[in-house]
RNA sequence: AGUCCUAUAGCUCAGUUGGUUAGAGCACUGCUCUGAUAAGGCAGGGGUCGGCAGUUCAAGUCUGCCUGGGACUACCA
C-alpha cells in the first residue's frame, strides 16, 4: 500500500519561500492576534513600543532594534504570559517640519505669510506618514509582531489631551515655570535650537575664530587703599581672553578663581609698546612670556612685540582681586553704565574659572553665555544685550551698529566684526594678544551658520527638584548593559538641569497655558472638558463669540490660538505661543497611548510600569530619559523595569553607515536575499546587542548555511526515514527514557540542559547567549554527533523499538529546538513546528515547558564528552599513520588511572568503537609499568599555600620521579624541599595524569591519553576490503539515483584476491547495500572498474 | 572638553571569582569521510591578548596613565 507521507519532505526550499508561506499563514489565521487573545487572564508582560517616525525610511538598524523587542515579547508569550504590543507613531517635531519646508520650498519665516499655519500643519500631518506603507512592509517582512491596527499617534487629539493632563499635573505640583535662560539660538534661522538639534551630526565644527586677550584697565579709585598696587600713578590691567570678541561691548564683569594664584607683572604692550602692569594667572604666564625674558633689561626691548621683557611685581590669590572695579572696555552710547540693571564692571569669583586656557580671568557677557548669566545673577552684575535677534549690533554701538556679528547674510564682502573690534583694541592699547584660534563651535544645522547663545524666554520643567528621586529609582532598573544605566544614564541624572520644554515651532503639541498680558494671571488646561468650560466663561465675559470646540476641533496651532480665556480679574488670557518638546510626547506614551486618565483606566493600571523596553543607546538621553522623568514626577515610579539599549549597526569595516558614504544596508534586499530569520539570527548571535554590530554579508551567508541549513537537513533526514517506516509521533505514549539507548538519553539530557540554559539567558535579557547555545546544540550535538552516529539506527527494515526510540528522540529535539529558537527565528521555527506536528497551529501559540531536571544526567554528558575526546584522539592517530577509518583495527588502550573515568568510558565504549572502527578497548592498569605519569600542581590551591615559593614548587613537582609519584599516590602526601624549607604536598593539591604508554602509538589531550594498536591482521585486512567494496557500491547507488529503499543485485567479475572477501562478507555487504545477492561471473558487460586498496574490481549493480 | 563603552588570530567573536599550552567559527593549505548535508573529521600555518607602568607567587583577566575606534553630553572664557 502506498502510505500517505506523514512528514513533508523538502528539497531546495529557500528561506524566503518558507517565510512567505508562514507569513501568509500568520495573516490568514490571525496568529498574532490569537497569541494575545488566547492568553487573556494570564499574567501580563508589559512592553512599550518606542514610536518610530514614519517620515523616514526604515534602515537595517531598525531591524536590529525591533528584533530585540520582538525576541523578548515572543519569548514571554511562549512562556505563557500575555504580551500586548501597542504600536505607535511619533509624528511631531522638527524633522517633519523641515521636510515640509523643503518640499514647499519655504523657510520658517514664510509660515504665516506665504502659507497659512493651518495649511502648513496640514501638510505636516500628511507628510509625517509618508513612509507608513514602507514601514508596515518591513514590519511584516522582518516578522516583527506589533499591533499596528490600533496604534497610538502623537498628533491625535486624544493623545494631546493626555499630554495636557500630564502637564497640568506637573503644573499643579509646581514643576512648570517660565524662565529667562541663555539658549542656543540661530540668528540666521531666527530660531532657538534644542540641544538635540545642536547634536545633529556635523553641528560641532572646528572653526578658526579671532580670539583676543583684552586689557581691562583697573579703576584706580577702587584700589586706593590696596597695597598690591604700589604705584598709584601707573596703569594696571586685567588680562581676559575671549574667542568671541563681538561680545566684548556687552561685557559687564570679570571672573577670577578664588583659589587661583595671580601675578602682577610689569611689561610692555606688544602693539603699542607702552609700558603696562598686567594681572593674569600665574600658571599661564608662560603662555605669553618666555622665562628667559624675566628680569631682562627693559631698555633692550626692540619695540617689535617680540621677546617682551617682564618682571613679576606681586602675587596674590584670586579672592583678593574680587571687588576691584575696572573701566568699561568699549563704551558706547548703548552700553552706558546707567543702562545696566546692576552693579557692573567689577571682578567677581566663579568656580568655573580654570587655568587650562586663556589668562585665568574670564570675560563675562551675561547675555551671551549660560555660565555668565548665572554668575552675573548671583552677584547682581546686570547684563547688556547689544546684539538683536537677527544677529546684528543694535543702534548706539558706534560704527558697529547694524553690523552682523557673524556672516549671517552671506555678504560677499563680509568683514569680521571680531577682527575690527580687535583692531580697535590694539590701537587703543586694550589688546594684549590677538590671534586665530581653532576650536569646535556649534553651528545651526539648517543654515550652517554659527549659533550664538542668547537670552530667551522659555517654559521649563523643574526636573532638578526630583533629581535625587530619579537617581534612586534608576537604581531599581535592570539596565542591559549595566554600564549604560549606572554610567551614561546615571551620570546624566547626577548632572541634570531643568528641562526646557518650549519650542517656537508650528507642528507639535501646544503648551496648554493661557496668560494675561501682564503675566499676573494664568491657567493651565488639563482636558478638553476644562477648556470648554473655561471657554464658556470667556464667552460670557465677551472675549469670544461662540464655542469653537466641536467634535472636529483640532488641538493644534493655529486653531487652539483662537481660543481666548478669561482670568478671574476679567482680563483676557491668551495661550503661551510655545509648543512643547517632542520628547515630552514620546515620554508621555505610557499614559497617552491609552488616553489615560480619560479612558482605559484599568488597562493603564495593568500596563504601568513596563516590564521591558528596548531602543538604541542613542535614546539614553532621549526616550529613556523622558519616560523616567515623567514617571517619577507623575507617579513617583519607574516607567520600565528592564531596558535593553542596543548599539549601532556599522558597516563591515566598522564605519558608521550613512547615505553619503553609500555604505548603508537595505533591509529589504537583505531580507529578500537571506531571509528575515537569517538576518535576525545573524544580528543577534554575532555580537551582544549593546556592542556595535559590524554588518557583514558573509556572516549572513554563513548563518544561513550552518544553522538553518543544518537544521533543515536534520529535519529532512527525519522526514525521509520517518516516512519510509510510516513512523508517526505518538503524542500520548512514548518509549520511557530509561528504555532508550545511551546516546538518546545523552542528547535528551543535553536538550533539557539547553532548555534551562537558553531560558535563563532569555530571562536575563541575554539573547546572544541564548542564540549561541542553541546554535551549538543544533550543529555540534544534534547534527554532528547524535544524527551522525545514529544514522544506522534509522536504516533497518522494520520499525523496531530502538528505531522508534531514535525517531522519538530526534523528534523531541527538533520540536524543543524549534520552540527555543522561535523568538529569534519566528518563521523557520513555525515552519518546522508545523511540519513536525502536522498541525496548522502555530508554534507561537504553544507553551514552552521548563527543562526536566530528571532527564538531565550530568555524568552522562560528561562521559559523552570523553567519548568524543577519545574518538578524536584515535582519529588523529589514524591520520598520523595514514590508516583510513574504513580499515578496522583491533584495539585501543586507555590507561586506567582513574577508576571513575574508566567506569564512565566503559558505558560509551560502543559508540567510540564504532566511531573509530576499532574492535575493542583495553584499560591498562597501573601495574603494567608502561604508563608514564606526570604531576601537575594545582596552582589555585598551592598558590595560596606556598605564596612566593610557588614557582620553585611548580618546577619541583613537575620533575618528580616515578617513585616519588608512587609514594604520593600511596601515602596521599609527599614532602618536598624548597630552599632548605620542607613543604608537605597533598595528593589533592596536584593532578596526576598519564601522557604516554611506552611502546605504543599515543595521543594525549586534556589529560586523556589513548594508544592505538595499528597491527592489521589478515582478517582485519579482509574486513577492510569488504568495507571498501560497500563504499564503492553505495557511491554507485547514489550516482545511479537509486532510492535509498531500492533493492539491488550486485554483479562482480571474478577476482583472485577479492573473491574470498566477497564470500566471507557476503551477508554483510548485502545488508549494507540492500542487495539481494552478489553474482560472480567471469565477464560482466557495463561493469565499472574500482580500485580497492590496489586491487581492481569490476562491478555492476542493477535494481532488483 | 567631560562621561561611558571598546581594543584577543587575516575576519567575526568566546575567555568564569586572577591559576600556567589563550579557544571557536569563517577564510587559507593538505588529507579524509559521507545511505541527511549548503556539511563533517584530522592535521597545518596564523597571537609581544592596543601600548607603558603597577599590584601579585601568578595578569588576556585587577589598578593607573597613554593611544586608536565609537557613543553620548557640552557656550568652559
Amino acid at each position: 500500500m502506498s502510505k500517505a507521507k506523514q512528514y513533508r519532505e523538502v528539497k531546495n526550499l529557500t528561506q524566503a519561500q518558507i517565510e512567505n508561506e508562514i507569513a501568509q499563514f500568520w495573516k490568514s489565521n490571525a496568529i498574532f492576534e490569537q497569541s494575545i487573545h488566547e492568553r487573556e487572564g494570564k499574567t501580563p508582560y508589559v512592553f512599550y513600543e518606542g514610536p518610530p517616525s514614519a517620515n523616514g525610511m526604515p534602515g537595517i538598524h531598525h531591524v536590529l532594534a525591533r528584533t530585540i523587542k520582538d525576541i523578548f515579547c515572543r519569548f514571554k508569550t511562549i512562556q505563557g504570559y500575555q504580551v500586548k504590543r501597542k504600536g505607535g507613531w511619533d509624528t511631531h517635531g522638527l524633522p517633519v517640519e523641515l521636510q515640509v519646508e523643503k518640499l514647499l520650498g519655504i523657510t520658517k519665516k514664510d509660515i504665516g505669510t506665504k502659507i497659512s499655519v493651518a495649511e502648513y500643519n496640514q501638510k505636516c500631518r500628511e507628510e509625517v506618514m509618508k513612509y507608513k506603507d514602507v514601514w508596515d512592509d518591513i514590519t511584516q517582512k522582518m516578522g516583527y509582531w506589533v499591533d499596528l491596527e490600533n496604534p497610538y499617534i502623537t498628533f491625535d487629539n486624544n493623545y494631546i489631551e493626555s499630554v495636557w493632563w500630564i502637564l497640568k499635573e506637573l503644573y499643579q505640583k509646581d514643576f512648570l515655570y517660565k524662565g529667562y535662560k541663555i539658549q542656543p539660538y540661530s540668528p540666521a534661522a531666527g530660531t532657538g535650537l534644542s540641544s538635540a538639534e545642536l547634536n545633529l551630526p556635523g553641528c560641532y565644527k572646528d572653526v578658526k575664530d579671532t580670539s583676543a586677550v583684552a586689557q581691562f584697565k583697573i579703576e584706580m579709585a577702587s584700589v586706593q587703599e590696596n597695597a598690591f598696587f604700589a604705584n598709584k600713578d601707573e596703569a594696571y590691567y586685567f588680562l581676559a581672553w575671549t574667542t568671541t570678541p563681538w561680545t566684548l561691548p556687552s561685557n559687564t564683569a570679570l571672573a577670577v578663581g578664588a583659589a587661583i594664584d595671580y601675578v602682577l607683572i610689569k611689561t610692555f604692550n606688544p602693539y603699542t609698546h607702552l609700558p603696562v602692569n598686567l594681572i593674569l594667572a600665574k600658571d599661564l604666564l608662560s603662555k605669553y612670556f618666555q622665562p628667559e625674558n624675566e628680569q631682562k633689561d627693559f631698555a633692550t626691548y626692540a619695540q617689535d612685540g617680540k621677546n617682551l621683557p617682564y618682571q613679576i611685581i606681586n602675587t596674590c590669590k584670586g579672592k583678593a582681586l574680587a571687588g576691584i572695579r575696572y573701566e568699561q572696555l568699549l563704551p558706547f552710547e548703548a552700553n552706558q553704565k546707567e543702562k545696566i540693571n546692576g552693579d557692573a564692571f567689577r571682578v567677581i569669583t566663579g568656580d568655573f574659572v580654570t587655568t587650562s586656557d586663556g589668562t585665568g580671568i574670564v570675560h563675562i557677557a551675561p547675555s551671551f553665555g549660560a555660565d555668565d548669566m548665572k554668575v552675573a545673577a548671583e552677584n547682581g552684575i546686570g547684563a547688556l544685550t547689544l546684539v538683536d535677534l537677527e544677529g546684528k549690533f543694535i543702534d548706539g554701538v558706534g560704527a558697529f551698529s547694524g553690523r552682523y556679528v557673524k556672516d549671517y547674510k552671506n555678504e560677499p564682502n563680509y568683514i569680521s566684526v571680531d577682527i575690527d573690534i580687535s583692531i580697535q583694541l590694539k590701537k587703543e592699547n586694550k589688546a594684549f594678544k590677538v590671534e586665530k584660534y581653532e576650536h569646535s563651535y556649534p553651528h545651526c544645522w539648517r543654515t550652517d551658520k554659527p549659533i550664538i547663545y542668547y537670552p530667551l524666554d522659555s517654559w521649563f520643567i523643574r526636573v532638578t527638584a526630583v533629581k535625587d528621586r530619579m537617581v534612586e529609582l534608576n537604581k531599581t532598573i535592570n539596565w542591559k548593559p549595566e554600564s549604560t544605566g549606572t554610567g551614561r544614564f546615571g551620570q546624566w541624572l547626577e548632572n541634570l538641569i531643568d528641562w526646557n520644554l518650549s519650542r517656537t515651532r508650528y507642528w507639535g503639541t501646544p503648551l496648554p497655558i493661557w496668560r494675561t498680558e501682564d503675566k499676573d494671571e494664568e491657567i493651565c488646561i488639563g482636558s478638553v472638558e476644562e477648556l470648554k468650560a473655561e471657554m464658556q466663561k470667556s464667552i460670557a465675559a465677551g472675549w469670544m463669540d461662540k464655542s469653537i470646540l466641536d467634535a472636529t476641533f483640532d488641538l493644534h496651532k493655529p486653531f487652539v490660538d483662537d481660543i481666548i480665556l478669561v482670568a478671574a480679574s476679567g482680563k483676557p488670557m491668551r495661550r503661551e505661543s510655545d509648543l512643547i518638546d517632542v520628547w515630552f510626547d514620546s515620554g508621555a506614551m505610557p499614559y497617552a497611548q491609552w488616553h489615560f486618565p480619560f479612558e482605559n483606566k484599568e488597562t493603564f493600571q495593568q500596563s504601568f510600569p513596563a516590564d521591558f523596553i528596548a531602543e538604541g543607546v542613542d535614546q539614553t538621553r532621549g526616550w529613556f530619559y523622558t519616560l523616567h522623568a515623567i514617571a517619577t514626577m507623575l507617579f513617583d515610579s519607574v516607567a520600565y523595569k528592564n531596558v535593553v539599549s542596543n548599539g549601532l549597526v556599522l558597516d563591515k569595516n566598522g564605519n558608521k553607515m550613512s547615505k553619503s558614504k553609500g555604505n548603508t544596508v537595505d533591509p529589504f534586499k537583505t531580507i529578500e536575499k537571506y531571509g528575515a530569520d537569517v538576518t535576525r539570527w545573524y544580528m543577534i548571535s554575532n555580537s551582544q546587542p549593546w556592542d556595535n554590530l559590524k554588518f557583514d554579508e558573509e556572516g549572513l551567508a554563513e548563518t544561513g548555511r550552518k544553522l538553518f541549513g543544518t537544521l533543515y537537513n536534520t529535519y529532512n533526514f527525519f522526514a525521509i526515514y520517518a516516512n519510509i517506516d510510516g513512523f508517526r509521533i505518538d503524542t500520548q505514549e512514548r518509549i520511557p527514557l530509561a528504555e532508550r539507548a545511551e546516546i538518546d538519553r545523552w542528547v535528551i539530557s543535553k536538550l533539557h540542559s539547553l532548555t534551562n540554559e537558553a531560558a535563563a539567558a532569555y530571562n536575563d535579557y541575554e539573547p546572544t547567549k541564548a542564540a549561541r547555545l542553541i546554535e551549538d546544540f543544533v550543529i555540534e550535538h544534534l547534527s554532528n554527533w547524535y544524527v551522525r552516529l545514529c544514522r544506522r539506527r534509522f536504516w533497518g527494515n522494520e520499525l523496531s523499538q530502538d528505531k522508534r526510540a531514535a525517531f522519538e528522540t530526534l523528534f523531541e529535539c527538533l520540536q524543543t529546538v524549534a520552540q527555543l529558537m522561535s523568538p529569534i527565528a519566528p518563521f523557520f521555527s513555525d515552519w518546522l513546528w508545523q511540519n513536525l506536528l502536522g498541525t496548522s497551529s502555530s508554534i507561537h501559540l504553544s507553551q514552552l515547558e521548563n527543562g526536566n531536571d530528571k532527564a538531565i544526567d550530568k555524568a552522562l554528558e560528561q562521559r559523552m564528552e570523553w567519548a568524543q575526546e577519545i574518538s578524536s584522539l584515535v582519529l588523529s592517530l589514524r591520520k598520523k599513520t595514514k590508516i583510513k577509518v574504513r580499515q578496522p583495527l583491533q584495539k585501543i588502550l586507555v590507561p586506567a588511572i582513574d577508576k571513575n573515568f574508566i567506569a564512565q568510558v566503559d558505558k560509551v565504549k560502543g559508540l567510540i568503537l564504532s566511531e573509530v572502527n576499532v574492535k575493542e578497548i583495553e584499560y591498562i592498569s597501573d601495574t603494567s609499568g608502561i604508563i608514564s605519569k606526570k604531576v601537575k600542581p594545582n596552582f589555585k590551591l598551592l598558590g595560596k599555600k606556598l605564596g612566593g615559593k610557588m614557582k620553585a614548587a611548580s618546577e619541583h613537582i613537575q620533575n618528580l620521579s616515578n617513585d616519588d609519584i608512587q609514594h604520593l599516590e600511596k601515602n596521599g602526601h609527599i614532602d618536598i624541599l624548597l630552599e632548605d624549607e620542607k613543604f608537605n604536598i597533598l595528593l589533592e593539591e596536584v593532578e596526576i595524569i598519564s601522557d604516554d604508554i611506552q611502546g605504543w602509538l599515543v595521543a594525549s589531550n586534556n589529560g586523556i591519553t589513548v594508544a592505538l594498536d595499528i597491527h592489521i591482521s589478515e582478517e582485519l585486512k579482509n574486513e577492510g576490503f569488504a568495507r571498501e567494496i560497500v563504499n564503492r557500491i553505495q557511491t554507485e547507488r547514489k550516482e545511479s539515483d537509486f532510492e535509498v529503499t531500492d533493492k539491488i543485485f550486485i554483479h562482480v567479475q571474478n577476482q583472485l584476491v577479492l573473491n574470498g572477501v566477497l564470500n566471507t562478507y557476503k551477508e554483510y555487504i548485502c545488508n549494507e547495500t540492500l542487495a539481494k545477492d552478489i553474482i560472480l561471473a567471469d565477464n560482466i558487460s557495463n561493469a565499472k572498474v574500482f580500485d580497492i586498496n590496489g586491487e581492481e574490481l569490476y562491478i555492476f549493480i542493477q535494481k532488483a
